[in-house]
RNA sequence: GGGGGCUUAGCUCAGUUGGUUCAGAGCAUCUGCCUUACAAGCAGAGGGUCAUUGGUUCGAAUCCAUUAGCCCCCA
């Protein structure tokens, strides 16, 4: 325990002097690696991996704290625990960063090509890649670090291969030409997942076309002006009166030498602006979908970065499609064809990473067939082989499993796992069979139709998802290994990240090992700021969580999320509540202190640790099993908020309030065995206590258990065995006599502090009562500062005092002189209104014919007990007021 | 439009199957204390028609329905 220079334990916790060192002693001995045991039970954790070049966020924390609880707890209790920590390679994200940074350096990646590229952005993770994960080693987490993975390790880079050829060779993976979501930031198609929706204040235009040979016009309204560069068509609704006439006439397109035809379809909105919609089969899905039924032409006018191309008019190409459309508008309207311009609110798709709204647009891309594969995994979780908590998540799963849509998995980018396919781009001795893509995981030495050793790699890679759905196995890299860990016990993530990344590792678990990945899934809370808003970089409101474990210490930090984290409630945090988890540091770090100064004096002999015991050994024994059960439970069913409230009652209301207040009158007064045995028995239940926060709170809990006794070198906390429940030290009746002691000392600190009674001034007692033992006067003595307590069954009540009642016993302390009738008054009055109105009730309920016939015996009997009691109490109360005077 | 969640003390939230003093905790507030572990503390106190309305029941913060408000996801 550390010191101060006076060789004094120091009066307030210094978690810094303390983190960093067991940390490394962790480390040095090696406690946290799992090897393969075929004589224990495995519990297995895999982390979700962080971006490689991330850093530490407050959901991070969170979430890998909850991961420790778990982790740390099974490994006390006996378990082979394992965590795999890891990181990913973020393919989009990494490759913005990558590029922008060379961009900066005046360098242009497509310049310097895939290669160069990709030495860059190794580089770059080498660099900035070890950075989360020694953020991650200061908030104490116990993972086996000798397992540390990455997405783009070999081994792991060559698995995520192996399954896209499986799933090719089982044609759940086609290339086709389909309308994806574009992201013109990082140039590369994106899943719909990947696509958020946001409400905004728009426009809608409208602008007239003139209908060929006729004085005619039709009037469109669009929220994209600049798309009518690529319209081919104009739609109605079959049944609009208004265009049934037009339909079959065509429109020159303004700006173009296009003649688009007007036609009708029944996905046509009348209500929507005019009835009349303008066509862009190139750049809107239902435009798409039309434009198939009705064989219009498809005109792509934008580039990858959704520029304008070469298929628009000169004075438009090359715009940006922002400033295009500011210009289609004002030409527009010089012809005199745009009428009028409203507000209007739309829902705009943005590419999650890219920040900038997705273009739907047409390209050659790689799919997975997701129907099929998405039906097992749907069951394993319906038929709750796989669990959630909180559970209500299964519904969200449910409805997205059961509209599942095929995955676009290919990306325009170089950083990540490269498509294993090959093309042949032969020679005058190629085939029909060589347009066939060839796919293999090592190149193909020739192409087996032609021969040709012309062979071209796909330039796409996959999706960062379509490499980490394989991470709950993939980590373990022999097969013992992955029939030992596999399948992992329970995975702690983020709800957002259900689909991405959750739902997919269930499919790919039970498609390629034919089980589940995982038995739980706890999804955190989201930590949101004191306002509710969501924590970002842009918004500024996240404190970074380095600074706020060097001003409180990591397991403060720890402790409070945890304690603002209920199942399934977001956590609105802000630094300064780690106060809360400071304070319980301080206060353990105190108790502690206190046995331990005790301990220079006072032996501890642990054979007399169940010697000289009374009633409030038995209590504190019985609410630590108490505790112990109810802890159980709560981290059995993954209530980790309610685990750590159970803990801190415990430890501060129970353990400190009380028990070691009442264990001072014995190390103080009584002789040396005494002391020794009260000292050992406290110190044996601050052991266990120590051991239950642990999981919670790693660096306190160790340092504190290294200086109760000399441990031997290699031992830890983190693997000393979890305290057992013991059930039959439950003790009810030492219970029930606990409460009567504390009830009858707040009584009287009641009084005291109403009638203003100096906390020096020691005052006397006087207890109508047959039943109170010497111990319990002992301790009602030291614990309410009175000099003498006079017990007798026959007591008359003394002269101007004041009173209480509790539990048949009457309670009075004189205060000739001292006493202000008025004050006493009232409260006497306050306390007999408050069980006046609880009779009523109960009365009530009792008189009441139906409640005697349908309640349950042992509720009907707790009422009349409870009435019996209260009425006793009351009639004694109300003695005493009229006796005041 | 579909789904999910939330509404309890000034604030943030617990409250498991309806029935123990069930109306709670932490923070904040008020009062008194440097009581030889802890002022990051101790002791005491005040504070709520459990969002609305209705229903089920002997009994509802708890179950059902309704209304209002807020949040999230999906289309």
């Amino acid at each position: 325990m550390s010191e101060n220079p006076n060789n004094e334990i120091s009066k307030a916790y210094s978690p810094s002097l303390v983190e960093d060192k067991w940390y490394e002693y962790w480390l040095k001995n090696n406690l946290f690696h799992s090897e393969v045991n075929n004589e224990k039970n495995p519990y297995t954790i895999v982390i979700p991996p962080p971006n490689v070049t991330g850093i530490l966020t407050m959901g991070h924390i969170l979430n890998n704290t909850i991961q420790d609880i778990f982790i740390r707890t099974k490994r006390m209790q006996g378990f082979n625990a394992c965590w795999v920590p890891g990181t990913d390679h973020a393919s989009i994200a990494t490759e913005t960063k990558v590029a922008n940074y060379l961009k900066e350096s005046g360098i242009n990646k497509d310049e310097i090509g895939r290669d160069k590229f990709l030495e860059y952005c190794w580089e770059w993770t080498k660099k900035y890649g070890g950075i989360i994960i020694q953020q991650l080693k200061k908030l104490g987490v116990s993972c086996d670090w000798e397992r540390e993975r990455f997405t783009m390790d070999d081994h792991y880079y060559k698995q995520v291969l192996e399954a896209f050829v499986k799933l090719y060779n089982e044609e759940k993976i086609y290339r086709g030409y389909r309308m994806v979501n574009w992201c013109p930031a990082s140039k590369s198609a994106i899943s719909d997942e990947e696509v958020n929706y946001r409400t905004v204040n728009g426009k809608l235009w409208f602008f007239k076309y003139r209908i060929d040979d006729s004085d005619e016009y039709i009037t469109v309204a669009t929220t994209r002006p600049e798309t009518m560069l690529g319209d081919t068509g104009i739609a109605v609704n079959p049944n609009d009166e208004r265009y049934k006439k037009y339909i079959g006439k065509t429109v020159l397109l303004p700006f173009t030498d296009r003649e688009i035809p007007i036609f009708a379809d029944e996905y046509v909105d009348m209500q929507f602006g005019t009835g009349a919609v303008k066509v862009t089969p190139a750049h809107d899905i239902n435009d798409y979908e039309m434009g198939k039924r009705h064989k219009l032409e498809v005109i792509n006018i934008f580039n990858d970065n959704a520029s304008l191309n070469h298929n628009v008019p000169d004075e438009f190409r090359g715009l940006d499609r922002y400033e295009a459309r500011e210009r289609i508008v004002e030409r527009l309207e010089e012809y005199g064809l745009l009428l009028k311009v409203e507000d209007y609110q739309t829902k705009i798709g943005y590419s999650e990473r890219g920040g900038v709204p997705i273009e739907p647009y047409l390209s050659e891309q790689w799919f997975m067939k997701m129907e099929e594969l998405a039906k097992p995994a749907l069951e394993a979780v319906k038929e709750g082989k796989i669990k959630f908590h909180p559970d209500h998540w299964v519904k969200t799963y449910e409805h997205w499993m059961g509209g599942i849509r095929d995955w676009c998995i290919s990306r325009q980018l170089w950083w990540g796992h490269r498509i294993p396919v090959w093309y042949c781009v032969g020679d005058d001795h190629c085939n029909l069979e060589c347009k066939n893509p060839i796919v293999s995981v090592e190149r193909p030495d020739k192409c087996p139709h032609c021969g040709s050793k012309n062979l071209k790699q796909d330039e796409d890679v996959l999706d960062t998802w379509a490499s980490s759905w394989l991470w709950a196995y993939e980590v373990f890299r022999t097969e013992d290994e992955q029939r030992y860990y596999y399948p992992t016990d329970t995975l702690v993530t983020a709800p957002d990240i259900i689909f991405f990344w959750v739902a997919r590792m269930i499919i790919a678990g039970l498609h390629f090992k034919n089980a589940i990945p995982f038995k739980n899934v706890y999804f955190t809370s989201i930590i949101r700021d004191l306002q509710g808003r969501k924590m970002s970089k842009s918004l500024g409101n996240s404190p970074d969580p380095l600074d706020v474990i060097s001003e409180y210490g990591a397991d403060a930090l720890r402790f409070t999320v945890i304690y603002l984290a209920p199942l399934g409630q977001d956590v609105l945090f802000s630094s300064e509540k780690c106060e809360l988890g400071r304070n319980f540091a301080n206060k353990l770090w105190n108790a502690g202190r206190f046995l331990l100064m005790n301990a220079v004096n006072i032996k501890v002999k642990k054979d007399l640790i169940d010697k000289h015991l009374d009633f409030s050994d038995d209590w504190i024994y019985s609410r630590l099993n108490q505790t112990l059960q109810s802890l159980n439970n709560a981290m059995e069913s993954f209530e980790i908020n309610n685990a750590i409230k159970i803990i801190y009652s415990f430890a501060w209301n129970d353990f400190c309030d009380w028990y070691i207040e009442l264990a001072k009158n014995r190390l103080y007064a009584d002789g040396e065995e005494i002391k020794s045995s009260v000292l050992t028995r406290a110190l044996a239940v601050f052991e266990n206590l120590l051991k239950i926060i642990h999981p919670f709170m790693p660096f306190i809990t160790e340092e504190l258990w290294q200086s109760i006794e000399k441990r031997q070198d290699g031992e830890s906390i983190s693997t000393s065995q979890y305290p057992k429940l013991n059930n039959s030290l439950i003790n009810l009746s030492a219970e029930r006599e606990m409460k009567f002691v504390q009830d009858i000392i707040t009584a009287i600190r009641n009084i005291r502090g109403e009638m203003n009674i100096a906390p020096s001034k020691f005052i006397t007692v006087y207890l109508k009562s047959q039943n109170v033992t010497l111990y319990q006067i002992e301790y009602i003595k030291k614990l309410s500062r009175v000099s003498e307590v006079i017990v007798d069954a026959n007591l008359s009540k003394p002269k101007a005092s004041a009173s209480a009642v509790i539990n048949n016993c009457e309670i009075y302390i004189p205060l000739e002189g001292l006493i202000d009738l008025e004050v006493e008054k009232s409260r006497l009055q306050k306390e007999i209104s408050r069980l006046e109105n609880s009779l009523i009730g109960i009365e009530k309920k009792l008189s009441n014919e139906k409640f005697i016939l349908n309640a349950a015996k042992d509720v009907i009997e707790r009422e009349q007990a409870k009435q019996l009691d209260w009425k006793n109490n009351l009639s004694k109360l109300n003695d005493i007021l009229i006796n005041l005077g």
